[in-house]
DNA sequence: CACACAATTATTGTATACGATTTCTGCATG
DNA sequence: CATGCAGAAATCGTATACAATAATTGTGTG
């Protein structure tokens, strides 16, 4: 993970920087819009976004880095597919670091910190309602992060920022979400934080990820190989 | 055919590839031969190893996604600086992650991995009574890193080995090659591990790790900030 | 002498060109 | 009809050229 994938509001016609681009690629791939084994060609992001393949080359590396692309020499840039072993092991080590996480930020945080969750708890009730899953999901994997982020380890929190992306990949999680709407999860789990009631807190978000690891292999191996990248271009949130 | 590149004295010589350019930039900053604020100048480089700057900068970009260097918008690359509250910080996560291995680990060692790690602590005594520091390092950190790979979780065996690097930009370390020529900290949490007694290998590993990061507020601050690229290449382990 | 500022130099950022490798296509052949 | 093997097309890998930005030097003025 580099940083922060934030959507900004695209308005500018001016040539979209490596960033730019990046950011767009790594949320499209989290919000599964780009799904696994989607061939990433070099020209047709390049002429898409009308900028050199120097740029999209970048942008495709950083993504490597992140795993979330998977590079395959003389062959070209793919979208990172997991299988349901790695994803289980991705929970089991987000665990294991959401429960340290927590125990910290259980001793440290804020009333201010605590409305700016329930805020987010409240937007993902909304996108739930709304039946917006996309939104939700997006919402969902942001509260995960923000409370990562009152950590005072950032060496733990970029860990759990570089795992959550990655779950995108396993090819299932529709499953997750009308559990999430109707237990409000976060909402528990950020009551115990809210009182420093630390092992409550992180039994109740162990319980929280157990219950997401279980819907896994529910529909496993769903879902076919691949779509073509224009058409997804065309739902792209970009320009043009 | 013989595909091994003969080292004769003439200048046919194979042209690096990136990654070849990678690891050994890699190691030289993880060895400390290369210091922290060094800049890595493009063009310098890539002369240096008779390839052209896009090599360099893909090199460049792999290791900025390692926290290794830092790369700033037109200026340059620089080898990344630690302060020592990172340097804690990395440490804490260390633990954390060692830990959760050493658990795992204690349950599924085979003999003949205790073994291969006995032969490397056995190579770790050999290279501190050679006062061979460089290589001690290496080996000292590889110890950790096997261990690590034992571990059925890859993630979190990543997570060790991006974290382990890091420690060598703090700017300081060579206090704790005594504790470990004496001492054999290694050996003792090796002992646990291969007699499955867990909780006293975790002990030992935190301990061990804890004695390290003591050491390190002993003579922080030390060593100025760079030294010229060139003075440095002369000295690299790479062509001449 | 210190300081500010313009011109020069050096270095990074991006685009393009060319070579290498893979993939696709079509035709011949069993 | 399936198969295998050219040859063509597409795609990736690397080098180079040029533009943009930062660093440096030199010069003039208070």
């Amino acid at each position: 993970m580099s940083d922060v994938p934030h959507r900004s509001g695209s308005k500018v016609r001016a040539k979209p920087t490596e960033d730019f681009i990046y950011t767009e690629l790594y949320n499209a791939i989290c919000e599964r819009q780009l799904l696994p084994d989607t061939k990433l060609g070099e020209v047709l992001l390049a002429e898409h976004y009308g900028v050199s393949r120097t740029i999209i080359r970048q942008a495709l590396m950083r993504l490597s880095g992140d795993r979330l692309v998977k590079l395959e020499p003389n062959r070209g840039a793919f979208v990172a597919r997991l299988t349901l072993e790695e994803a289980r092991q991705i929970y089991a080590a987000w665990r294991l670091v959401e429960a340290e996480i927590i125990r910290e930020v259980s001793t440290t945080i804020t009333p201010e910190q605590v409305a700016r969750l329930r805020a987010l708890i409240a937007a993902e009730r909304q996108a739930c309602e709304a039946e917006d899953y996309p939104l939700l999901t997006r919402l969902s994997t942001q509260f995960h992060i923000q409370l990562a982020d009152l950590c005072s380890n950032p060496f733990l929190s970029r860990f759990i920022k570089e795992l959550i992306p990655q779950t995108s990949l396993a090819y299932f999680y529709e499953v997750r979400k009308m559990p999430l709407c109707t237990k409000d999860e976060h909402g528990e789990i950020l009551d115990f934080i809210a009182v420093g009631d630390a092992e409550a807190a992180v039994a109740a978000a162990k319980a929280h990820l157990d219950g997401i690891e279980a819907a896994l292999d529910a529909r496993a191996a769903l879902e076919p190989k691949a779509s073509l990248a224009d058409k997804l271009k065309s739902r792209m949130p970009s320009m043009s």
